[in-house]
DNA sequence: CAAAGCGGGTCTTTTTTTGTCCCATTTTTC
DNA sequence: GAAAAATGGGACAAAAAAAGACCCGCTTTG
């Protein structure tokens, strides 16, 4: 730690300047993702009274970042560029280059991406993950492999922001699992069908209904559709897929409140893709129906691309990954700090009012 | 200029940033060199209300930058630190280091150092100027060579600069003039001795009195001592020396108003120990007095460090040095500009707005 | 064509900043 | 050792800046 950083010289002599800094960030990067987005809707984005932001936005507007016309603002292409230019320096700035680092040790990974902001507090911090999962996952794409993505609004994400440029040929994606009721956008199927346009790949899907018995799950496997999908799925050598909380599941799916507090007991703290995890990554309960076994995912996948945000999954996050070569991480700053809490015992809420988060 | 820099970013993302840092790092600066310095001294020295100053202390001091007593502020020890770590920091963000570069290529000497500020509004910046010198000085003494310094305010603040570490042996340290007219403190004899007990040297003086005519001159050089003197100084093979305006040299010695009129008309803009020089740095005249040849400094000389600042010098500095590849400037940021505008062919006084100096 | 959303203007209120003192104390100076 | 000067800190009113809360005319959108 004798390395003499610039940064915190700065914040030492001015701290006011990383909330400045990161206030605008936050305006521009938002008008980025939404544009034209008016004054008054903006404000209450960020819960700010109009004429706070005002002031902010008239200051941008005199740098010639924003223009405002009478559908709302825009990012000049002056403020386009800033925001793509400054966004590895804010990281670096804001020491999250730093987080990275660190959490590539504690979970022992291969890549960690933590993208400034909280998604609990700012949307579009959304959106920046999927980005950054988009770009990491463009970069694995093998010719021939098959690819496995999971539901959920971090996925979803990724589909959005996936760029249509060429990709290598003779791609298949497929789901990690079989339909698990979400709302359509979200779904898993949805998601890969979506992957697979951007992509210029095939894909094959997985529908079924919600809520099969087992004997109705035995049945279905012995089809030679499904068998063939599911073969598909579990030969995938990348996966995409997001982690949703105890608390996530309970609320987005209908589960039934015995049924939670059963969960609870057993020590579930994270779902992936059907599989609830307790604290030790182990598998306590699973929702009912067809797709990716863990096993094959140990076996086969050379990638896993974990994308997950927001303070309230760390927990789940550490539950889930950690100790896999194969995992690459996309993170928010509020769930990497957290991580990085619970891992170095702060268990505690504490702390945050020195630092400035986007 | 497709080389990225994080801080033309910040600038434009926020560009009340320079304004912060400049006046804090003003500041701390001042009471470092000051220190202990009252608040109400320090308000009157930057040409503030005592409020508005108080204001900042009270923020440098929740930093733990500064300490108060009653005898007044002091830096702390992070404070010291602070100011050391972010000056070059500081020097690239506003743009000094590239400003360096260009003066080198345009003014083709071996060395030009920026030091943040200018003289005309911040005296502290002499004694920056002065460390800036000394330390380049202390790099280019080498075992038994002869030193030798002007007199002035630039030279006077290069010798209290001078730490009293150890320095090579045998060297000798020389006047670069016999005695010309000014307070004894910026008096060449005075600094080449106090120059001389800083580095643990030997010296010798020239002490002669002011206005000798041409014949008293030829008398005195058949004296001995005297000739001895001329000879090592002539036989020097450092110079370190600072730059008269045509108006200060009036100013500060007995010029008289018809010999200032007279200096003009030959087209005198700068003076360096004794001698007028026009724009194209032709010597124009010369105070009667014994010292440096210039054939011999061109012929002796390995390093000539030019010390000068204020925006008013520009021009004389543009006459004085150039194309000599022995030369090693030192500027302040004022000065430096000023001949950057001038060079380039912005004669005018405009575009300063923009620039946030120190 | 109407409703919603937009920027921009403008008013008052609130908060912050600044100017201007005074005071008790310490430090310096003579 | 006394007087003078300088120190930080407190206090208060004036000024300025920021914020809140509107309205208005316009464009866009459904």
């Amino acid at each position: 730690m004798m390395v003499s950083d610039n940064h915190e010289d700065i914040v030492l002599l001015a701290p006011e300047i990383p909330e400045i800094l990161v206030r605008r960030y936050k305006i521009l990067r938002k008008i980025y993702y939404s544009s034209p987005l008016g004054r008054r809707s903006l404000a209450a984005y960020f819960q700010v009274g109009e004429r706070v932001l005002r002031r902010e936005i008239e200051t941008l507007r005199e740098q010639g970042l924003i223009s405002v016309s009478s559908k709302g603002m825009f990012l000049t292409a002056s403020g386009k560029s800033l925001v793509a230019s400054i966004t590895p320096f804010l990281k670096s700035f804001l020491g999250l280059t730093v987080l990275e680092e660190k959490l590539l040790k504690l979970l022992k990974v291969k890549r960690v991406i933590v993208v400034p902001g909280d998604l609990e507090q700012d949307e579009v911090v959304l959106l920046e993950m999927g980005r950054a999962a988009a770009r990491i996952l463009r970069e694995c794409l093998v010719p021939g492999m098959v690819l496995a993505i999971s539901g959920g609004m971090s996925c979803a994400a990724v589909a959005d922001m996936l760029p249509e440029a060429g990709a290598p040929q003779g791609i298949t994606v497929v789901p990690a699992r079989g339909g698990l009721g979400e709302v359509v956008d979200s779904q898993a199927n949805t998601i890969a069908a979506r992957v697979a346009k951007k992509l210029k790949a095939s894909y094959r899907l997985l529908h079924l209904p919600d809520s099969l018995s087992q004997e109705a799950l035995q049945v279905l496997l012995r089809e030679k559709n499904i068998k063939e999908i599911l073969d598909l799925i579990n030969s995938a050598r990348i996966l995409v897929h997001g982690i949703g909380t105890a608390e996530e599941m309970a609320r987005r799916r209908g589960v039934s409140a015995e049924e939670m507090q059963r969960l609870r007991d057993k020590g579930a703290v994270g779902e992936v893709f059907g599989l609830f995890l307790n604290s030790k990554g182990e598998i306590v309960d699973r929702i009912p129906g067809l797709g990716l076994y863990l096993e094959n995912l140990s076996r086969k996948a050379h990638h896993v691309i974990v994308v997950a945000g927001g303070r309230q999954k760390a927990d789940a996050i550490v539950a889930v990954v950690g100790n896999h070569q194969r995992d690459l991480l996309v993170l928010d700053e509020g769930a990497a700090r957290r991580i990085l809490e619970v891992l170095e015992g702060f268990g505690g809420e504490g702390n945050r009012d020195t630092i400035v988060s986007v």
